[in-house]
DNA sequence: GCTAAAAGTTAGGCTGTACTAACTAGTTGA
DNA sequence: TCAACTAGTTAGTACAGCCTAACTTTTAGC
C-alpha cells in the first residue's frame, strides 16, 4: 500500500507527452523553416507524406496547443514551446541514429528509418544514457547536429556541393540522411562527412558536376550535389567532427 | 496524383504491422492464458486498464483478423498466428529489457516501463542486433524467459515463494517485472534472480513469510511472495542463468 | 486592375480505439 | 427452479488523424 503511493510518474514539468504524429509536425515545421522562419502548409504536407487538408486540420490544433502561431493562408511558425519540442524530438533522433551506428553497428543507410519510429518511443533519459554511451558526439552519422539537451543547436547554414566554386577544397561535413539508396551510393563515392573535396569542372544546363575525392575523381548530377554540405577547409576543422 | 500513386509501404512478407494496441492485447492474453489457455475479458480489460467494453470490441476485430478465438460469452484463446505475434513482441519487450540493463547501465525497476514503449517501435532487426551485442541471454533482467527468433520460449512453471515448503532451499528464477517500487524493495533485500533461498517459517492467515536469503533473515508479506518463484537448488543449475 | 493558377481551407466521411450506459447470458445458491 | 449476481455484450458517443471533393483566398502575369 506505502510501496504502491510511491509510484508518482514523475512528469518532466511543462511536457504534455506529444503523439507521434504532432513530433512528426513540429520536426517538419522546425526543418523547413531552419528553426526561426515561416512553413508552408504544402511543404509540410509534401514533407510529411500527407493531404494538404490533413495538414490544415492539424495545425490548427497546435495553434489552438500554443505550439505555433498560425495566419489562415499564411503558414505558420514554431512558438518557443513548439520549438524546444521539435528540438527535443531531433535531438531523440540523431542520439538515436548515432547509437545505432556506432554502438550496434548499424549501416548508416538504416539508422534514419529505425530512428524514425523509435524517436517517438524512447525517453529523454534513455537519450540521455544512449548520448553518453558513445561520448556526446555533436553530429548524427550523416552530420546533422545534435541539439543538446537544453535546446542548443548549431544553425551554421554550409554551402551544397551544387553550389561551390570549382577550385577550392572543401570538407564535406553532411549529406541527406532520406534516402537509403543514395546514401549507400554516396558512401560507395566515399563522399561522406569529414572528406575533403574539391570541384573540378560543372556542366552547364544540370550537367554532371566533376569532383575530386581524395585520389579519385567522379562525376555526379546537380541533384545529388545538392544533398552534400560543404565547409571551408581550416586548419581545426577535420575528420568528419564538428566542434 | 501520379507521385500518390507510388506510395507503395513494402510490407515485409506476412507480418500486416500490428498497431501498439493490438500487440498489448495479444500479449496480454498470451501472459494471461499462459501460452495455450483461454482469457476471460474481464481479465484482459484489468491488465490493459481498459473498460470491459472497449475489450469486447477488440477482440471481435482481432478474430476477424484470424488472430484468436472468439465465442461469445465465453472468452479468447490466441490462435496459432497470435501466439506467434504475441511472441514476437514479448521478445522485443524481453530483449529490451535485457539490454537497456546491461549495455546501458538502467536500473532494473526502470527498464519495464520503457520496454513498454520501444518495443513497439524497435524492429526485429534491431532486437537481434541487441540480443547479440549483450550475449544472447536466455532471460530477462527480472528472469523472465526471452523466446527465440522464431517463437520458442520456456514455459516450464515455477513454484512461488508464496507456496513453497519449508526447511528447502531454493533458487530465485523470477520475480514480477511491472511495480518499480516492489522492484527496488526486492532489490534491497536481496531477493533477485540467482539468490539461493530458504523458507525458514510461514504464518497462517496471511501472515508473514519469514526467510533466509544469504546469511540475512527477512520476512515478507504472501502478496509479494506470490510475485517471486523459484526452482529447485540443482548441481547445474545456478548464478541467474537458466538454460 | 483583372483573371487564371496556385495555395490553402472547409465540409463531410472513414478508421481505430477508447468510453459510459443499458442490456443479456451464464452461474450459483437457496 | 428461479432469483440474484457476475460476466460479457451492444448501442451510442468521442476524439485523433487521416482522406477526397468542393470551395475560397492569395499571387502573378498580362
Amino acid at each position: 500500500m506505502s510501496a504502491a503511493r510511491e509510484h508518482v510518474t514523475t512528469k518532466p514539468a511543462s511536457a504534455e507527452a506529444l503523439t507521434a504524429p504532432v513530433e512528426d509536425y513540429l520536426k517538419a515545421i522546425y526543418t523547413i523553416g531552419k528553426g526561426t522562419g515561416a512553413a508552408a502548409t504544402n511543404e509540410i504536407a509534401q514533407r510529411l507524406a500527407l493531404a494538404p487538408a490533413s495538414v490544415s486540420g492539424m495545425v490548427r490544433r497546435l495553434a489552438d496547443q500554443g505550439l505555433l502561431a498560425y495566419e489562415r493562408y499564411h503558414g505558420v511558425k514554431l512558438t518557443e514551446s513548439g520549438r524546444r519540442a521539435a528540438l527535443r524530438t531531433l535531438r531523440r533522433h540523431r542520439v538515436i541514429e548515432a547509437y545505432l551506428a556506432q554502438a550496434l553497428g548499424y549501416p548508416w543507410d538504416r539508422v534514419h528509418e529505425e530512428a524514425e519510429r523509435l524517436e517517438h518511443a524512447a525517453s529523454d533519459q534513455l537519450v540521455d544514457r544512449m548520448a553518453v554511451a558513445i561520448g556526446e558526439p555533436k553530429v548524427d552519422p550523416h552530420g546533422a547536429p545534435i541539439p543538446t539537451h537544453d535546446g542548443a543547436v548549431d544553425e551554421t547554414e554550409y554551402t551544397s556541393l551544387a553550389e561551390l566554386a570549382i577550385g577550392v577544397p572543401r570538407l564535406v561535413v553532411r549529406v541527406a540522411d532520406e534516402d537509403p539508396a543514395m546514401l549507400r551510393y554516396l558512401a560507395e563515392l566515399s563522399v561522406v562527412p569529414g572528406k575533403r573535396i574539391i570541384v573540378k569542372a560543372r556542366e552547364p544546363y544540370g550537367g554532371p558536376i566533376t569532383l575530386a575525392v581524395g585520389r579519385q575523381e567522379i562525376s555526379i548530377g546537380p541533384a545529388l550535389a545538392a544533398h552534400v554540405l560543404t565547409a571551408p577547409v581550416t586548419g581545426k576543422a577535420s575528420g568528419g567532427r564538428r566542434g
